[in-house]
RNA sequence: CGGGGCGUAGCGCAGGCUGGUAGCGCAUCGGUUUUGGGAACCGAGGGUCGGAGGUUCGAAUCCUCUCGCCCCGACCA
């Protein structure tokens, strides 16, 4: 009878969806899915962020997963302190330059001004080395293998949830080596199995190789990255592998005698990946409708959702709940949506928007029929399934999604690799498309600047073999010594 | 650190110009009917209007200061 109620029934289905499409504003989709997804939460301090139950859980599967690589190739875990003294900080020059304009400070403990200042850990590599200096004496002692998964934190300017937060999880692993070539050699298996862990299990291609020098991290001889492209044509640098070399032995004094008597600085490796992968899944597999998980990951790999008429719970109720059970045992992360509360349709917008890869509806109709009937999130395409198949069923459903998520992120990276071969091309591709752009390069540093000034966009990657066909450096004109891959980013 | 936007119920917002009982939708709680794609109706609860100061008989509203958050750019996983 009133403006407001009109106003509310021609508004209605902008209320229904509750997200802003991925299309219309892909960063407020992407806060948007993560609100209502309940993946995450805002704290009232700035850039600090609660992952919540739902979020965790991804973190918990991503984890779980790397954890046993890291293992299955000898690694093994410890926990290094959370603080680490000014002065061991300030040991690798370039490391502190660095890292000094995002470092939070302890000053203080109780009522007692500290002597020397804590720094909270921004990563572990000086407060590791700083132990590593006293365990390691002998070749004997080599390799040495360690990761531990801790927070750390960074006073950044520019937050978002996942993506870059105050304080986030990560794993960092620190290894030690006899020589150069063993080091390397770890880096690029860590690097390996980055790249195999985000294909296999969160469904994204990677592009993996080297930083140009102006973009590795602060004290490694090389770094090594696995670079994903996000649907708004931004690359994300989703983890890192570095060759530390003889940088920190030195700076922290870790010598070894090797096999011919002598004293010699020790070779070294650090990597990581953070939560900022959860933040890779929602932004490459995600749609309008909100979340989608690649089953590997997915907390919940298929929901039931029992519809619920007339005497339902004394009728439907009973053949889901043995359904759940069945799927339970079977080792899928299914769950049992009997709330009475809500609608089936409610449901199954709620459960779409939380990513859940199947759903599973059992109703009256159904049980009479001895079937199911199985819903794709992808594509939302219904089949009937006999009641006794459902257990394979589910599991070919499930590796069909995960098979077309990665595929279709693949696809999507294909259409936005762009070549340039000289300056205008290259500027043609930042002022009129979006993507990754493969170009040749000098090596020089004013030709990064160059066009980081001119676009906002960095080399993401130095590809490890050069493509003949990019003779000339896209910048200066000069030859080109690699080819490699320009892109705005995160 | 620059540019923009915004702080009013758990969430999303209106009200502000022109000072005078603090409102709407969603959510929540109770009830009835429903339930195969976000159900309908009836009823109820919930607020120091970001904070401080000022003007005024009276401030969510006007003035001054301040704090915080979000988005877009320069730096980083």
């Amino acid at each position: 009878m009133e403006k407001g109620t009109e106003k509310n029934q021609s508004e209605s289905s902008d209320f229904v969806k509750q997200i802003t499409k991925k299309s219309d504003d892909f960063s407020r989709w992407y806060v948007d899915v993560i609100k209502k997804a309940e993946l995450a939460d805002y704290s009232s301090m700035k850039g600090i962020m609660v992952i919540r139950p739902y979020g965790y859980e991804i973190w918990e599967l991503i984890r779980d997963q790397l954890d046993k690589m890291f293992k299955e190739t000898g690694h093994r875990n410890a926990y290094f302190p959370l603080f680490i003294p000014e002065s061991f900080l300030k040991k690798e020059a370039e490391h502190v330059e660095g890292f000094a304009p995002e470092v939070a400070w302890v000053t203080q403990g109780g009522h007692e001004e500290l002597e020397e200042k804590l720094a909270i850990r921004p990563t572990s590599e000086a407060i590791i080395c700083s132990f590593y200096a006293k365990w390691i004496n002998s070749w004997r002692d080599l390799p040495v293998l360690i990761n531990q998964w801790a927070n750390v934190v960074r006073w950044e300017k520019v937050t978002r949830p996942f993506l870059r937060t105050t304080e986030f999880l990560w794993q960092e692993g620190h290894t030690v080596h006899a020589t150069y070539e063993e080091a390397e050699e770890e880096t690029l298996r860590i690097l390996d199995i980055y790249t195999t862990f985000c294909e296999k299990y969160l469904a994204i291609p990677v592009i993996s190789g080297l930083k140009s020098q102006s973009e590795k991290f602060a004290g490694a001889l090389k770094t090594y990255c696995i670079e994903p492209l996000m649907p708004d044509g931004r690359a994300l640098q989703a983890g890192t592998s570095h060759n530390l070399g003889q940088n920190f032995a030195k700076a922290f004094n870790i010598r070894f005698e090797n096999q011919n008597q002598e004293l010699e600085y020790a070779w070294q490796t650090s990597w990581g990946v953070s939560t900022r992968l959860v933040g890779a899944v929602i932004m490459v597999h995600g749609d309008d409708s909100g979340l989608i998980l690649p089953p590997k990951v997915a907390p919940l790999q298929a929901v039931i959702v029992p519809i619920s008429r007339g005497n339902w719970k004394e009728t439907v109720l009973p053949e889901a709940q043995a359904l759940f059970q069945e799927l339970k045992k079977n080792g899928f992360r299914v769950y049992l949506d009997d709330r009475d509360t809500y609608t089936p349709g409610w449901k199954f917008a709620e459960w779409e928007m939380k990513g859940v890869p199947v759903r599973i509806e059992i109703g009256p109709k159904d049980i009479e029929n001895k079937q199911l009937v199985l819903v794709n999130r992808l594509n939302r395409d219904k089949c009937f399934v006999k009641r006794d198949e459902v257990t394979a069923a589910l599991e070919k459903l499930l590796e069909e999604i995960q098979q077309r998520l990665l595929e279709r992120a693949l696809d999507f990276r294909e259409k936005n690799t762009h070549e340039a071969f000289n300056y205008a091309e290259l500027m043609d591709v930042f002022d009129n498309r979006k993507g990754l752009v493969r170009a040749g390069w000098c090596e020089s540093n004013q030709c990064e600047i160059k066009i980081k000034d001119a676009a906002a966009a960095t080399i993401r990657v130095i590809q490890d073999k050069k493509d003949e066909r990019f003779k000339r450096c896209s910048v200066c004109g000069a030859e080109a010594k690699h080819t490699v891959l320009f892109a705005k980013s995160y």
